[in-house]
DNA sequence: TTCGGATGTTAATAATATTTACATTTAATG
DNA sequence: CATTAAATGTAAATATTATTAACATCCGAA
């Protein structure tokens, strides 16, 4: 009965819910789907949500889940793609997160706001934030790489994600270009963390 | 007329609801105020405020431009106060900046977000953007300090500004240091633009 | 003075979230 | 295998808000 929708019995309702209104969230690029429609999305009627989540709040954190660990494997996928320790591994990460701002506004911010359960969140830290780590990781590879094992990596990479993070932001609410419209995003970004990287590591620009 | 509140009519209603939402939001951190109280803190029935505001969209657009104005102040208020092109300027720049972002999380937010108005915005970035101006003067004022004409400011300032909005929202959501407690946001912002500068225009460091 | 438009009012209307009371199913227990 | 409590669904309220409708008042121009 782990996958039955033949009667009364949904199965699986509540990963249904976070799928149907993930979809929801997707289609419209808003977070202002109803409970009503992610219901009938899953074959349920309206009130039977509530049998799962206390409210759309607890919904919407079940999908930031899912957006974060989505997010998690495109950077799993990144690193996959680039040399081990490289440069431009962490400038395509940058890329990555960039376009996943733009194309994915809805889940983006979902992803980072607050929404009042933030030692919840820092239990899952681990398990949901693999691709922070991807990051570190990678920034630990490059010190390597430069022979330089005075830094540390956890602080530059919150540095390089807080540079990445900001310009993403400002990109998918497009004014990061609202004082002068010839600013490239990317390149805006691959020549912050070559400064950063140049400044804190040596070599890199 | 312009002030009357005697009789039937208002007087200022339009701006009275803007600072009437604007004290909700301060007093709730949050922009899930309704309406409904809006208006009866501006001493007027629910549906006076339709008479100026399409929905409560609209509304919020209006406060918001007064958060940006606010914001612009304390840039000129923090330029003052410090020497002309230093470094200290533009770090006080981003405390300021940081500092905004947690004390008024509910305005940085509704301050940045797409509201749909993009265009509108653009039109009005002269008028209501001056705080973004008097950081690209003071980058600019730091590189002639330093002897360096080939600067692209508006560009370095933009820089910056990313940086420190990466920052200040990941701080103001409580996840700049979700992977290293110890991480203080204030000394990490320093250090980047430090570095920034030093990469950029020399010196700094 | 008088009339039209702007601005307010109160009383609907509508969309949603959420709760209540009742139904069905599952799974554990004797 | 029959029984029953807990879990999970359903349909029918409720409650909260935004928003609109219909009507009232006031201000300024002709």
């Amino acid at each position: 009965m782990s996958k039955a929708r033949c009667s009364y019995h949904h199965g699986d309702l509540r990963n249904a819910l976070i799928v149907a209104a993930a979809e929801l969230i997707e289609r419209d690029g808003t977070l202002d789907f109803t409970m009503a429609e992610a219901a009938t999305r899953a074959g349920v009627s309206a009130a039977a949500p509530y049998r799962h989540f206390a409210d759309k709040e607890e919904l919407l954190r079940g999908v930031r889940e899912l957006a974060i660990l989505g997010l998690g494997h495109a950077a799993g996928e990144t690193v996959s793609e680039h040399p081990n320790g490289s440069l431009e591994g962490i400038l395509a990460m940058g890329h990555m997160y960039l376009d996943y701002a733009r194309d994915k506004h809805a889940f983006f911010s979902l992803m980072w706001e607050d929404r009042g359960d933030i030692e919840e969140r820092r239990e899952k830290v681990a398990e949901e934030h693999g691709g922070f780590m991807v990051l570190v990781n990678m920034v630990q590879a490059y010190c390597d790489a430069h022979g330089n094992t005075q830094v540390n990596s956890l602080h530059l990479a919150t540095q390089i994600w807080s540079m990445g993070h900001g310009i993403a932001t400002l990109e998918a609410n497009q004014l990061i270009n609202l004082f002068d419209r010839s600013i490239e995003p990317e390149a805006l970004l691959d020549q912050s963390v070559r400064t950063m990287l140049a400044g804190v590591v040596g070599a890199a620009a």
